[in-house]
DNA sequence: TCTGGGGTCCTAACGCAA
DNA sequence: TCTGTTGCGTTAGGACCC
């Protein structure tokens, strides 16, 4: 194991940046400082993504129907949202990150988890680091952001909200910047805090603890580990367990490969012919595999998503051998499942993503066994052929490698299976 | 005018073959 | 030939996060 990143006696940074999306809108909005400023659709159907400090004192906060949010706070200015360049700026911030450390952790466009284990020696103190993160961070993007030191990742994340800036109604509340949970004294900062606080403990999940009177983090650590694990399940009710007593071994791992990509829309009026939901389906599947061949991945695995006029939601998914990466062989996947659902009583949302993504070289194995031509154009050519990609595969293949997934599932190797077709059936 | 879009992880049910 | 068991991969759905 990488020493700089075994669970003994780790010092684990969680960084966040203070308010991200409004932040960056500020910076080449400078008008705008001080006021209430949201960031999000404000269509019929759009919801908040970020609020700013000010408009978080009239209650509006993240993931709010923008329409709830404009009762709450009629003045406040609705921006529609700039992704890439949050990415931009994400990019940024991150290259700040890797200065101190190379086990920087990506939970999002504006927060990541650092090890600073190894780092010590050479930066200074846990808090040393995390000051001087602060300020590389606002000396490069002009944006603050709030930094928790733990022993741990999730104890690190607890901290840095508390280092973070509060909204209240009398105004904003300067929050510390950087805030340590030292070892030794995580149970101090952990037990008086409400269950909901831990990461992984959403309003489902809350309502059993509530049912079961545990109210706070002390109440779960004292819970019998048993019944939470009947309640919860095993894994949520052993990681639970785990984390009311501090406990905490997930490493951080950075350069953790994407498992999925996707695309949804939500349409402002509710869809129900079949051919202007297979438009929009099209038009995802275009942007899905435009993506996956950015990325140098194919999907194995293509899965479809539709939500209800009444919120209820279905999904369906095909598998094929032969990984896609190309809209016309997603949407010959997809169209026979959508085929199958009755959109007739409106469709709000429809989705699709790519998973089970497969690296270049098995995908280059694969269109090399076939053309005996193992060239990576010769690869691009196949993906960026116009025509549809089902077809090439099944020309090249056969019509076995279109089989879904769950036949070629069973239709294991002879060679590495113990009992191949040919040989006797165990009695 | 209630409820987005991008994800990850987990679990139960199921089909199939040995 | 039939039945039960086991193991594996897929599918569908749910909970959660930012």
């Amino acid at each position: 194991m990488d020493i700089n990143n075994s669970v003994n006696l780790r010092t684990i940074l969680h960084v966040d940046m203070d308010m991200f999306y409004v932040a960056v809108e500020l910076r080449r909005n400078p008008h705008l400082v001080g006021r209430p400023v949201v960031v999000g659709g404000d269509g019929g159907r759009g919801v908040v993504a970020a609020a700013s400090y000010e408009a978080r004192r009239f209650g509006v906060f993240s993931a709010m129907s923008s329409a709830q949010a404009k009762r709450l706070c009629p003045q406040a200015i609705f921006l529609p949202g700039d992704h890439e360049l949050y990415s931009d700026v994400s990019r940024e911030v991150f290259e700040v990150f890797n200065e101190f450390t190379p086990l920087v952790e990506g939970l999002s466009l504006d927060e990541a988890f650092l090890d600073v284990t190894g780092s010590l020696r050479l930066f200074g103190n846990s808090v040393t680091i995390a000051r001087e993160v602060r300020r590389r961070v606002e000396q490069v993007t002009q944006l603050k952001c709030s930094v928790g030191i733990a022993p741990n990742k999730f104890l690190a994340k607890l901290a840095s909200v508390v280092a973070k800036p509060q909204a209240s109604k009398d105004g904003v509340v300067k929050g510390f910047g950087v805030y340590e949970v030292l070892p030794g004294s995580e149970l101090e900062f952990l037990h008086p805090l409400a269950v909901g606080a831990l990461w992984g403990v959403g309003p489902v999940t809350l309502e059993k603890l509530t049912g079961l009177a545990i109210k706070t983090v002390g109440d779960l650590a004292n819970f019998d580990p048993k019944v939470l694990v009947t309640v919860l399940g095993d894994s949520l009710g052993r990681h639970l367990a785990a984390l009311a007593q501090g406990t905490d071994e997930r490493l951080v791992e950075p350069d953790r490969d994407a498992k999925s990509i996707g695309h949804e829309e939500t349409f402002s009026n509710d869809i129900t012919e079949y051919e202007i939901a297979h438009d929009h389906l099209v038009r995802l599947a275009d942007a899905v595999a435009t993506r996956c061949r950015h990325s140098g991945v194919g999907a194995r695995t293509i899965s479809l998503k539709i939500k209800f006029a009444d919120f209820q939601l279905v999904t369906r998914a095909v598998s094929v051998e032969v990984p896609v990466s190309t809209g016309p062989a997603m949407i010959r996947l997809i169209e026979p499942l959508l085929r199958k659902i009755d959109l007739s009583n409106g469709v709000r949302l429809i989705g699709i993503s790519a998973r089970n993504l497969v690296e270049p070289d098995q995908q280059l194995s694969l269109f090399d066994t076939a053309s005996g031509d193992s060239s990576a154009n010769n690869l691009n050519a196949a993906w960026s052929t116009t025509t549809s990609a089902i077809d090439e595969i099944r020309d090249r293949f056969g019509d076995s490698a279109i089989k879904p997934a769950s036949t070629l599932a069973n239709e294991r190797d002879p060679n590495s299976s113990k009992w191949g077709p040919s040989d006797p059936k165990p009695k």
